[in-house]
DNA sequence: CAAAATTTGTTTACAAAGAAACAATCTCCC
DNA sequence: GGGAGATTGTTTCTTTGTAAACAAATTTTG
């Protein structure tokens, strides 16, 4: 009667089953751990990469429009735009309509890193969603698009 | 042609759109954000709540288990039972059969609070998918659930 | 136009979370 | 029974990210 939980899998959640944001923190980290045992430290970090991607995308992006997009706080993308800087990934320049901005660009370096990247980037985030099926995997991508008010 | 990108709706993500780790990442953050503006610091955070529901529904839970269940890490899960303890919420025995392990209970004053918070957190994370309608939240949930490998 | 308020980026101090090394205990297997 | 190896929790160190105060530039407004 009093048997005592021994494996994960025994765990009573209740209602937390049903908790939006408790499952998405369980996705999260799930994809982030299968992230590491996949592609292992061989290349950008994901939060890098998704980075240099849209400053490849939007050369001259200002530091706080990709920090609001990428739901960057602006302290944090500092030290993250310092930290490619100092690996000569990307470029900084204050343009002159607005001193106080600094406008991104990526090095040409950079730029065959990341298309390099890109490449087991997407594959790994094709192949995260192998539990489900290829229909069930593109309804979840349009509902959190959706959801965070994407397109 | 060559216009700088103003707002953040402009930016360009490209594939980024369809990636399932990038969305998840931002539709937590978003949860996580309008939690705090809803909620405020009124009462226990999101993590420290489901940690407590946890025990609650399963008293007597090893530290290994719940981490393991949560996903939280072994050294952080020492942790957080230590603060919870050290505000009298959970109470920690040595079992006979294994004298490695912990296993952890809720103080009766816990039982009350998680039990009144059980309120607004389920209330809040009901209303966290406003913007979707009631069948795509549920196709969300069930998806999200799936993917995680719960149910 | 000038004072007030806002935006942008940086710095400093701190909180959350993980990695690695460790000690104690337990399990397995001879 | 007794070592080899695995589990469990803790400690220490590092990484990642946030909050708050700040300086400089810009915009708003009286």
């Amino acid at each position: 009667m009093d048997m005592p939980i021994r494996t994960a899998d025994e765990v009573e959640l209740d209602r937390l089953n049903s908790a939006l944001g408790f499952l998405m923190r369980l996705a999260q980290l799930k994809i982030y751990e299968r992230f590491f045992e996949e592609v292992g430290e061989h290349n950008l970090k994901p939060g890098e990469f998704s980075v240099l991607w849209v400053i490849l995308h939007n050369p001259g992006i200002r530091q706080s429009v990709l920090g609001q997009r990428l739901m960057i706080k602006r302290a944090h993308m500092t030290k993250l735009i310092r930290a490619l800087e100092d690996q000569n990934l990307v470029s900084r320049k204050v343009p002159d309509g607005d001193r106080r901005a600094v406008e991104i660009t990526l090095t040409p370096e950079a730029v065959t890193r990341v298309e390099q990247a890109s490449q087991w980037f997407f594959t790994y985030e094709d192949s995260v969603g192998a539990n489900l099926t290829g229909d069930e995997r593109q309804q979840l991508t349009a509902l959190l698009r959706k959801f965070v008010g994407l397109g």
